[in-house]
DNA sequence: TAACAATATTTGTTATGACAATTGAAGAAG
DNA sequence: CTTCTTCAATTGTCATAACAAATATTGTTA
C-alpha cells in the first residue's frame, strides 16, 4: 500500500513530502504494535525504553542525563518517567555521593525479570512487523534512514 | 550516523530491532523539525494535519470519521482537536442536516490563508530534512516503507 | 411502533508530554 | 570566603493523548 492510499490523499505528494509523511506514518504503525505488546505488562513504550537503557548499563548506575541522551524520544521530564518505574519497583534511585546534584538509577531484579519475560515477545514482534523484508532490504532501509542523522 | 551511535547502544542490535528502532528514531527527528516550524504559528502537528485534510476536501465538508481515517496519527479524540481549530477560527463546524449524528467540518478562509503561508516553508523543511537524498534514494525509501503497510 | 442495535460524536477521567521556573549543589573568580 | 555561574534534577502548569463510558440520532425488526 502506498502512503497516498494509507492517508487517502487525493492529490499526489511531492517526493520529499511523501517521504517524511511515510516515515511518520510507518513509525505510528510500529509504535502501535509495540504498545499493544507492552499493554498487558502495564509499562509504556518510554518506560520500557528506559528499562532497557538501565539494563544496558550492566550494573553501573545511570543518571538522568545519561538516560535522556539514550532515549528514542528525548523528553523533558524524565524525572517523572523514572518515578513511575520506581513506584512499580522496577527501578531504584539514590543520590550520587560524589556529586550530590546527580542521581543514580538502577534497574531492580524485578525490572530485569520483566525485561526477560518481554524479550522474546519483542523480538518476535519486530520480526512480525518486518516479515515481508529480506535481510538485504532491512539493510538498505537502515542505511537510508541512517542518512537522516 | 548509525542508529546504534544515535542511541549510544553498547550492544549491536538484531536486524529487525535495529530497523524498527531506526524508523521510530527517524520519525522523531522529522517531527522535531516540523514542530519547530509550526511553533510560531501556534498550531500543533496534528492540528496542521487536520487543516490540510480539510483543504484537501476542496469545499466539501468533512465529518469526524473522515478526518480520523486520513490522519497520520489516528487518534481517539478528534473532537477536541477540532474544537481547538474552531477556537482559533481556522475551522467551522455545523451539524449535518441529512444525518444529525454527523458533523460537517470545513476550513475557514483564515485557515486557508494560514496554510498558504506555511506551504512554502513546509516544502522547504521537508527538502531540508532529506537534503542528502537523491530522488532515486527517496523512491527506494518510499517503496521499502510502503511494504510495512 | 416499541424495543433494540448500530452509528457518530461527545464527555469524563487519568496519564503523558512540553516548557518554564525553581531548587540545590558544585565550581570559579574576585 | 562570599558572590556568581553553571550544572543536574525537580516541580508547577498547561496542553495533549489514551481509553472508556455516555449521549443522541438513525436504522432494523418482531
Amino acid at each position: 500500500m502506498t502512503i497516498e492510499e494509507a492517508i487517502k490523499s487525493s492529490i499526489p505528494l511531492k517526493p520529499h513530502t511523501r517521504t517524511t509523511l511515510n516515515i511518520m506514518y510507518s513509525s505510528r504503525l510500529v509504535e502501535e504494535k509495540i504498545a499493544e505488546l507492552l499493554k498487558p505488562y502495564k509499562v509504556s513504550m518510554q518506560q520500557y525504553n528506559v528499562l532497557r537503557i538501565l539494563r544496558g548499563q550492566k550494573g553501573i548506575p545511570a543518571n538522568l542525563s545519561t538516560i535522556q541522551e539514550r532515549m528514542i524520544n528525548k523528553m523533558s521530564n524524565t524525572t517523572r518517567l523514572v518515578d513511575k518505574l520506581i513506584e512499580k519497583k522496577l527501578a531504584d534511585r539514590t543520590i550520587c555521593e560524589s556529586n550530590r546534584r546527580k542521581v543514580e538509577i538502577i534497574i531492580t531484579p524485578k525490572g530485569l525479570e520483566l525485561l526477560l519475560e518481554i524479550d522474546p515477545l519483542m523480538a518476535k514482534c519486530n520480526e512480525d512487523i518486518l516479515k515481508l523484508f529480506s535481510l538485504q532490504e532491512l539493510n538498505t532501509l537502515n542505511n537510508l534512514l541512517d542518512k537522516l542523522k
